[in-house]
DNA sequence: ATCACCCGGGG
DNA sequence: GTGTACGGGTGAT
């Protein structure tokens, strides 16, 4: 049968493969392919390894092949260990790993996934178009860009809780269950039975759920099993979920959550509200990505960018006969583009001038990092290699460089193009590609200095950011030269100043001189904001109005995930008002109507007529309740949520009103919002004091603190309003 | 005044 | 399958 390879996965010691195509879907195993991994030692170890070994039952096979230790490294003699069991090859090679103390044997292709073994091993990709007849014939080029893919048939589904308060528990039975626009209402167990029989009766291809992994479908396996429905399953064919539980991990500083995945077998389940790809590159971009990276749409949907990248990498080096390292151990710790570029603040970052201009451009080169990779051979192999030492080509740092083309930039480069082409196209299948791989692009910088990645080295990161901040002074050198004033520069963008309107000249000049592709826009006007405690420019703290009346902002309340609705939609409304200007002379003008909205938004706090929805912060908890030292709204809300035998990982989120914020009480400082009656009493005078800060926020350049701010609004007489009496009050 | 805690960014 | 920046703001002590 020909057909598209919708999943594959591990069961047991086989490969299940599921084919699709125009008139149905078939279940194909693969019973005859075990996984190996590679051990490298001297000889003798390895022989006396290997007389270990053989007397494993669990041992296939014990072969010496020749294999790359390292890319471009000559191949080495290895001891390649296949299993015939799937689940002993990990624990045999800890075994291996315990039994030479960690530093006799180097161990290779040890946590690769089976998917990825299996689709190198067999030259396949997931949905690649395919022929199976006993054997698997690929009928598709995973270098294809106009690829074609399968007709998807998908339905979403959604559960109403009857829950005795508003957190809903797993003990709490179902009221409804919606289906697109079925609605299944009625006794629990003839819905699920119902349920079942809609989904095998239409057989979607994918089944699409908000937060069906951390709750939803669980929650169905849990009410299933308690109505003694024991054959209960969405999948084409019995599910088996992993007893496993969800972790709550760190990243970037913040501690995220991560349920658990439910996978289906021969469906596909996206959890819309866990697919981060999901959410920015849609269905066509995770097919893209799934074909490019190899791994299975379902797994994909529910990991980062990051792993993609790494297991493209892993894909070319194992067609170049490179092993792929198991652990590494670099000192250096991982560090994502930005936090480089502010660890040490190079000659390339320009405080912002804080204040209002007019005449400004923004510069940005939207793809700095990949771009630098590929032009300049930037490759855990090339950067310090050892056949091109006199190569020391990197600015200001003594590192050489190979002559010889790297694997990140053999990686990027196709992608690069491929990413080209789809932007020249019209349509959301192409937006969706494009989009997919700009985030491939833009975390392959972030992991080529993480220490456990396969491919890193921090000597790399180094060296792009060598390149980066030249190439940034380079740009500002042009730029001044064609009498552009630098306002305020970080990382890979740069705010000129400029009374000339000819940008046009200014971007070919820099493209020129550096050949790396950068984007340009203008604006009306922006503001840089101060810190608030100094005055001093912060570096992503401003808003400005485009030419095409966009308005772009960051670092403000308005931008943050814990911010009430109140907040947002008071910041919303005062730009609202200020975005009305066209240039610096109405800006000033549209201030005190910004003010005006401000008063509004105090009115109707100080009166009490906020919606309790309108107020909530939504703050995200880092740590076990035990362990936090200070009595904070999060904890106030934590243990309010404990009476109720609700726990939270960390890495989850509270909602909550603040309702006495000086309140050494956890049951009167805040209300968790599920456990709030619509009378509650909330802070004014916090609420009040929170608004002002944010008035504070857009309009501190201009004179407004929050206390003058309050001044302002306490006058009552409609004649006092006030009057913005021109530069005397600006800062800058 | 100092420490604890939470958030951003990218597009 | 995997990661603990750094500076900003606000609140607790």
């Amino acid at each position: 049968m020909k057909g598209w390879l919708l999943d594959l996965y591990p069961n047991e010691n086989e490969i299940v493969l599921w084919v699709k195509n125009d008139h149905g879907i078939k279940k194909v195993i693969d019973s005859d392919f075990f996984p190996s991994f590679y051990v490298y030692s001297s000889l003798q170890d390895l022989k006396s390894l290997e007389s270990k070994l053989s007397d494993d039952t669990s041992v296939k096979s014990l072969d010496y092949e020749k294999k790359r230790l390292w890319l471009r490294e000559k191949e080495s003699l290895v001891l390649k260990v296949t299993v015939s069991k799937y689940k002993r090859l990990k624990e045999l090679a800890n075994n291996i790993d315990e039994s030479g103390n960690f530093s006799k044997y180097q161990l290779f292709n040890v946590d690769l996934s089976f998917p990825l073994r299996y689709t190198l091993y067999k030259e396949i990709f997931p949905f690649a178009f395919l022929e199976i007849n006993g054997k698997i014939n690929l009928l598709d080029d995973i270098n294809s860009i106009d690829y074609d893919v399968p007709e998807l048939s998908s339905i979403r589904i959604d559960v109403e809780i009857n829950a005795r308060d508003r957190i809903p528990r797993y003990e709490d039975p179902i009221s409804k269950i919606i289906m697109d626009d079925i609605v299944l209402e009625g006794e629990e167990k003839e819905l699920l039975i119902e349920l079942k029989e809609i989904i095998e009766h239409l057989d979607p291809d994918i089944i699409y759920t908000n937060g069906g992994d951390k709750y939803l479908i669980p929650y169905l396996f849990y009410r299933a099993n308690y109505s003694k429905l024991d054959d209960f399953f969405l999948g084409r064919e019995e599910d088996s979920f992993p007893q496993k539980k969800g972790r709550s991990y760190f990243t970037y500083g913040q501690v995220k959550y991560k349920p658990p995945m439910y996978t289906l077998k021969g469906r596909i389940h996206i959890d819309m509200m866990n697919s981060f790809l999901y959410q920015e590159s849609g269905l066509f971009g995770l097919i893209e990505l799934s074909r490019i990276s190899r791994i299975p749409i379902q797994i994909l949907s529910r990991t980062t960018p990051g792993t993609a990248i790494t297991s493209i990498q892993i894909s070319r080096a194992f067609k170049e006969n490179t092993l792929i390292p198991w652990k590494k151990n670099l000192p250096e710790q991982f560090k994502s583009a930005k936090d480089l570029f502010m660890a040490d603040r190079g000659g390339f970052i320009y405080e912002p001038v804080v204040g209002i201009h007019e005449n400004v451009v923004e510069i940005d080169f939207s793809s700095l990092y990949p771009s630098i990779m590929v032009k300049y051979n930037i490759s855990p192999e090339t950067v310090l290699c050892n056949c091109c030492r006199e190569r020391k080509v990197v600015p200001g740092l003594n590192y050489n460089i190979c002559k010889n083309i790297g694997l990140i930039p053999k990686v990027l480069e196709p992608i690069i193009e491929r990413r080209m082409e789809y932007k020249k196209r019209e349509g959301d299948l192409y937006k969706q590609k494009n989009n997919a791989l700009k985030w491939i692009l833009v975390t392959s910088f972030g992991y080529t200095g993480y220490k456990n990645a396969k491919f890193g080295k921090i000597e790399c990161h180094e060296t792009i950011n060598a390149y980066g901040r030249e190439i940034l002074v380079r740009a500002k050198e042009i730029a001044e030269s064609l009498d552009y004033e630098v306002l305020h520069g970080i990382v890979d963008s740069l705010w000129l100043k400029s009374n000339c309107n000819d940008h046009e000249k200014l971007c070919n000049m820099i493209y020129e001189d550096i050949k790396i592709p950068l984007g340009i826009e203008a604006y009306k006007w922006i503001v840089f904001l101060p810190n608030k405690s100094n005055e001093i420019g912060a570096l992503n703290r401003y808003y400005g109005l485009f030419e095409n009346d966009d308005v772009k902002v960051r670092g403000i309340e308005i931008r943050r995930r814990d911010s009430p609705e109140i907040i947002n939609n008071l910041q919303r409304d005062m730009l609202k008002e200020l975005t009305k200007a066209n240039n610096k002379k109405e800006f000033y003008r549209q201030i005190p109507k910004a003010i005006e909205v401000l008063r509004d938004y105090a009115r109707k706090v100080k009166n009490g007529e906020c919606d309790l929805e309108e107020l909530v912060f939504t703050s995200t908890i880092s740590k076990k309740i035990e362990e936090y030292e200070q009595f904070t709204f999060n904890v106030a809300s934590l243990l309010q949520l404990r009476d109720k035998d609700v726990v939270l990982n960390p890495g989850e989120r509270v909602r909550y009103i603040i309702t006495n914020s000086n309140s050494k009480k956890y049951l009167d400082k805040v209300k968790v919002l599920e456990l709030a009656d619509e009378n509650e009493k909330y802070d004014k005078k916090k609420y009040l004091l929170y608004l002002l800060k944010a008035g504070e926020s857009l309009l501190l350049p201009f004179g407004y603190t929050a206390k003058r701010l309050d001044e302002e609004l306490k006058l009552t007489s409609q004649n006092t309003l006030y009057r913005y009496s021109s530069k005397k009050n600006v800062i800058f």
